[in-house]
RNA sequence: UGGGGGAUCGUCUAGCGGUAGGACGCCGGCCUUUGGAGCCGGCUACCUAGGUUCGAUUCCUAGUCCCCCAGCCA
């Protein structure tokens, strides 16, 4: 985490404390642990930042990535690769620490066998709505199964029977022998490995029993010397399960399992079984549409990992829950693409002026500087001449009293060229719309000329248009949802997607130094905010995608309000 | 009703017994070679009730509200 916040992180404090005392011999090892069953997003970021930065501060600390795949049913090779393209995307190195929870079942399978030998551990016979049934409540203790006393012999040969594929999938689990009457549930005998005869992405059908999260991630922890576990909130009352499990297999390292606030936002589908749903149901164009959170979705939106790493350090480390407001998010990137990226001419909605004392055929350039904050983004040269192209919101016939910009017979700065006036407007004789003004530029005008400061009320962007290229902008909305909490598990999401989340503009007209620009270049167009060029754009004329902020979304929306 | 957590501006947070600070946001104003940029100013908070104390956001007690847990998901 930078330096410089205030925001809070308490467990840079639990870390630093550990370090002072000497525990875990004065290291630091934490590790971002992702199930591979879907793309990352905005929430993992947080994750990603703190474990990664609480390694980064501690000299010689170090964050593992591992994957958590020990649910052969929901995982996939395609996902491995995205975490891993998005971590390093975030700008964060696990240098040759990568590892699987799935190279450890040979080892997790022999600490079972020690929980069975020990009695710690029993193979259960109850079928699913049985086992649930002898759970109990949350109000009401649970009763021990019929199976729980069965000999260690007998545990064993089960247990050996399981892993050798002769029992279909349900019939039998490995229980962990706790206690049935815990008031903690996670503590009534907890599942540690079940039947799926299902082929694994890496260890293909090598294994037909698998490890459960409560089993195999504190033995992962252990075997990999992680000493600050940290992991979200949910999981606080599985605590002591963790320490059992390791108190339990006698593992020579002790790693510590420490909890906090997963990331919310305001208005954004967080949830990897909703965006998934997104994404299959092709509600969205993929895992990358610029309108979901995910990482690779806010990267096609123009954000920076500079950007998200601020808004991470910003928002803090605490166990309140929480929910941050998109405008944070958009704050830190709006902050950090001022600085960097490029200004240009770009119009929207064109409408022709033709300079009437501007000699036919001629042309000139105009220096134009790239960055106003930033004077070593030097300058470039925009081409000039006898008709140009202005934004049709800029003139206006009969203008009301807060209307500077151009109008008959009223002046007006072209940004980087001269003075213009306009002295005439053609119309479409048919339907009365405005095809084209006429104006007179003033050649003593020309932008840098000090003898001729003169003062206008107003500046307009514009373009040549003998020299202006095409674009297409799409415009994305956030996929606002009216209230994410109470959407219904079997809902029609399209009710509660944002109707306008996708708007395409096309017939723009850039600066021509946009058409070589490449994928994913930056661009803040004057007057009009932030734009990208399409990071998958292979056309020749340039697609930028914007970030269009919330409260231009809202106003998008039928009463102009966030959605409550 | 069992267990585990958590409550400070609208939002995210700082505070560790001594004037409640920052950021986002919002509202004004300025800037006019374009702003959704920049600059200036303003706005609003300690869940409640008792207690301890010279003094409580902080300590104690009792409440209230919110979140999580009854997958062979993670």
């Amino acid at each position: 985490m930078a330096e410089g916040t205030n925001a809070s992180n308490f467990i840079r404090d639990i870390v630093a404390a550990d370090l002072a005392a000497g525990k875990h011999g004065g290291r630091v090892v934490t590790r971002f642990p992702p199930e591979p069953n879907g793309y990352l997003h905005i929430g993992h970021a947080k994750s990603i930042c703190l474990n990664f930065g609480l390694a980064q501060e501690t000299p010689g600390g170090i964050c593992h990535l591992r994957f958590d795949d020990t649910n052969p049913t929901t995982e996939d090779p395609e996902y491995v690769q995205s975490i891993q393209d998005d971590v390093r995307w975030l700008g964060f190195d696990w240098q040759d620490k990568l590892f699987f929870a799935s190279d450890y079942f040979e080892r997790l399978y022999e600490f079972a066998e020690r929980l069975i030998r020990k009695g710690a551990a029993y193979v259960d016979s109850l079928t699913a709505e049985d086992m649930r049934t002898y759970r109990g409540t949350l109000t009401e203790p649970g009763r021990n199964s019929p199976y729980r006393e069965r000999s260690v012999e007998e545990n064993l040969s089960l247990f050996r029977e399981m892993r050798a594929g002769k029992f279909p999938d349900g019939t039998h689990v490995l229980r962990a022998k706790i206690n049935m009457a815990s008031p903690n549930i996670n503590l009534r005998d907890p599942v540690l490995y079940r039947i799926r005869h299902a082929a694994h992405y890496r260890t293909e059908s090598a294994w037909c029993i698998y490890p459960a999260y409560d089993y195999a991630h504190p033995l992962s922890d252990a075997i990999e010397g992680i000493t600050h576990s940290i992991c979200t909130l949910e999981f606080e009352d599985h605590r002591p399960l963790y320490d059992w499990v390791i108190e339990q297999a006698q593992t020579p390292h002790r790693p510590q399992q420490i909890e906090f606030a997963r990331l919310n936002i305001s208005y954004a589908v967080m949830s990897k079984r909703k965006l998934l749903e997104l994404v299959e149901k092709k509600l969205v164009a993929g895992w990358d549409d610029p309108r979901l959170p995910t990482i690779k979705g806010l990267r096609r939106r123009g954000y920076t990992p500079e950007a998200i790493r601020a808004f991470c350090d910003h928002i803090g480390v605490a166990k309140r829950d929480a929910v941050v407001e998109m405008q944070l998010l958009e704050h830190f990137i709006r902050e950090d693409l001022n600085k960097r990226s490029l200004r240009v001419m770009a119009v929207l909605k064109p409408l022709k002026v033709v300079l009437d004392n501007y000699p036919e055929g001629a042309a000139e350039e105009l220096d134009a500087v790239n960055n106003p904050e930033d004077p070593s983004a030097g300058t470039r040269k925009v081409p000039f001449s006898r008709t140009l192209y202005i934004e049709r919101d800029d003139f206006l016939e009969d203008p009301p009293k807060q209307f500077f910009r151009l109008a008959p017979g009223r002046e007006v700065r072209l940004r980087y060229a001269y003075i213009i006036k306009c002295v005439g407007v053609t119309k479409d004789p048919q339907t009365g719309e405005i095809i084209e003004l006429h104006c007179t530029y003033d050649p003593s005008t020309k932008s840098g000329a000090d003898e001729a400061r003169r003062k206008v009320k107003a500046t307009i962007h514009w373009v040549s248009t003998t020299h202006a290229t095409q674009a297409e902008i799409r415009l994305y909305n956030p996929l606002l949802i009216a209230d994410l909490s109470k959407v219904p598990t079997d809902h029609d999401w399209t009710t509660y997607l944002n109707p306008q989340s996708l708007e395409r503009i096309t017939g723009c007209q850039v600066e021509p130094s946009l058409k070589g620009a490449p994928p994913g270049s930056r661009f803040q167009f004057e007057r009009l905010g932030y734009f990208c060029t399409d990071l998958d754009s292979t056309n020749d004329s340039p697609v930028f995608n914007r970030t269009v902020p919330l409260k231009d979304a809202w106003a998008k929306l039928d009463k102009g309000q966030p959605p409550r």
